[in-house]
DNA sequence: CTGAAAGCGCTTACAG
DNA sequence: CTGAAAGCGCTTACAG
């Protein structure tokens, strides 16, 4: 038998049924002060006897009361990395007694657009938003004075709290590392150049070689890879190449895996005397098991998700008033030895 | 300078704004019907003046309004499975015009009451629950009348729309497959048995033992683990035995990895002439190239989430009214040479 | 085609 | 300590 849809009581039902008015209800259901002992205990028992359940949205109607609900548009990558993202800023906002509403844009303008325009009408109380770099519709203006907190990415000309990875200098450091070991030809393999980050990542990688006096082979740089089958072609294409690269930096895990199926599939003949270095922005699973030399730039998605929830509720609890802040998030490197050659 | 929280419009100064009264303003809104267009003009112009975006928690007040809202929760195990989950959820949830709000109970009953009665107050049209066990929450009573759908996992005693996995089938072919191919001591590397989906892949490994006429062998089975750390120490004891098992089934993709990387931290030696045939119920990434046998029970757990959203939305469009209905998803096997001997 | 009235479920003053 | 009145932003009849 399907569930019947009863209508739900309301505050008036529970009233009636305790012979009290509806004030008192309300009373008792924001915490009973000044309510006769003996009519929150009525009330309590008519609130069980009849299954009572407030309406949040009735109650966030009245001026002065909060939804208590928080918008994150995601944007859905092909990557387990989202996941992450969401419980940690799942822990932070339910621990402030909020819920979050969640949509994905799948890195689509319009669909990222059309999600704010629906969390805002939903009357959400601020906004976590990946954002696919679209910048109007995170305008002050568009946002109607909804807080807002941009999460891995920034967006020009939106003066938003954000919290980032140190894409930049954790991508210097390592490339670096390569260089100082003795690599000189450096292979990069990236995701779309529109991607905040993968820009941030290449940049670091640009940077390393300017600072140490390197030619940078723009032939050994491969951009627009998103899956790891194209990851995996984009590495063939390189280990094919007359004179191959000694290291490949990865500008995330999905290129990385991807490099690391296209070394598997190449005989090591083929793949010269010293097995290709790599380094993978991004973690992955069994990274140190594959007897392939790997450097790990490793950051905590969940972690990410923590702070730019964090940073979102301090804005509504009013504990921050100031300028928008920009958090860069530390990394952490897993050497495989990806940096010997 | 931090976005000023002005007051919103409401469709009454769109109403002034335009001239007209809230009911024009209102029929404008939804549709346009029955407005002289000269008027649905005025009042679109004010709309995009003001900036004005419609209440819905106001207008979902009205009898008869729905919220909108599809409530979501799940266990959070430390496995990248349920960001999958929830963006499959969140396809059909957004493709029917409703919104998805989430939390995880982290397999904590009391947590999952708490967030169900948190939904039913914020007006919910129906749940997703990936259920911790506990019934009583997810009873009518409790519900009020909210449809359900169960994810993943079913509940003695609830009856409401369940997808599963085919667990207990996908196991049974394996482990037959296994017995087949000359394995007589099949290892068991398990989840805790509280869990359903652990108790159902056991089940499937104990027919194939019972319908090949194989005595299993209690001492092979080893369940609680539930990260990779002890999945790992779970397989080195394994390993250790004086007859070691010649295979081993993994109740999910922690135990595999966790097995995996015992067996590649183990010298050829110690672990016998032959390797150790593996099969993991759930994916993992890398899996074919680890050089170690592995057959993989695959499946799609982006899907899941999309069949259990479907459900729900035919329940509360009244496409289905019928008895609640259990779905069981195929599996897909993956054959990295797992069954050989 | 248009609007004044009533009410959804709740809470904030205000009056006792 | 308790309650009648008013109103949050919207839409559903009802009347013109």
């Amino acid at each position: 038998m399907a569930a019947p849809t009863r209508r739900q009581p309301t505050i008036l039902t529970v009233a009636e049924h305790a012979g009290v008015s509806r004030m008192t209800v309300s009373r008792v259901l924001s915490g009973g002060k000044n309510v006769r002992p003996e009519l929150v205990e009525r009330v309590h028992a008519s609130v069980a006897a009849l299954g009572y359940r407030r309406n949040e949205q009735a109650r966030s109607l009245r001026p002065g009361q909060r939804s208590g609900l928080i918008g994150m548009a995601i944007t859905n990558v092909a990557n387990p990395y989202y996941g992450e993202f969401v419980l940690g800023a799942d822990e932070v906002v339910s621990g402030s007694g909020r819920g979050l509403l969640i949509g994905s844009t799948s890195e689509d303008e319009d669909k990222e657009r059309l999600l704010i325009a629906d969390f805002i009408g939903r009357q959400v109380e601020g906004l976590i938003v990946v954002p696919t770099g679209a910048r109007r519709h995170l305008l002050p203006a568009a946002l109607g004075g909804v807080p807002l907190v941009l999460a891995s990415r920034a967006v020009a000309g939106v003066r938003a709290d954000t919290v980032l990875v140190a894409d930049v200098q954790a991508s210097y450091d390592q490339v670096s590392a390569l260089i100082a070991a003795g690599h000189r030809r450096i292979g990069f393999l990236g995701t779309m150049t529109s991607v905040f980050t993968g820009q941030r990542r290449y940049e670091g990688f640009r940077l390393a070689h300017e600072d140490a006096g390197l030619e940078l082979d723009e032939d050994l740089v491969l951009v627009g890879q998103q899956d790891v089958e194209s990851a995996k072609a984009a590495m063939e294409s390189l280990l094919a190449r007359e004179d191959p690269p000694t290291a490949v930096f990865c500008a995330n895990n999905r290129n990385a895996i991807g490099a690391v199926r296209a070394l598997l599939g190449t005989s090591r003949r083929k793949r010269g005397a010293r097995p290709t270095a790599l380094v993978s922005f991004d973690n992955f699973e069994l990274a140190d098991v594959l007897g392939i030399p790997v450097t790990i730039i490793d950051h905590d998605a969940r972690d990410l998700g923590r702070q730019a929830a964090s940073m979102l509720i301090a804005r509504l609890d009013g504990a921050d008033e100031g300028l928008p802040q920009t958090v860069e998030l530390p990394t952490r490197t897993l050497d495989y030895g990806g940096t010997q050659i």
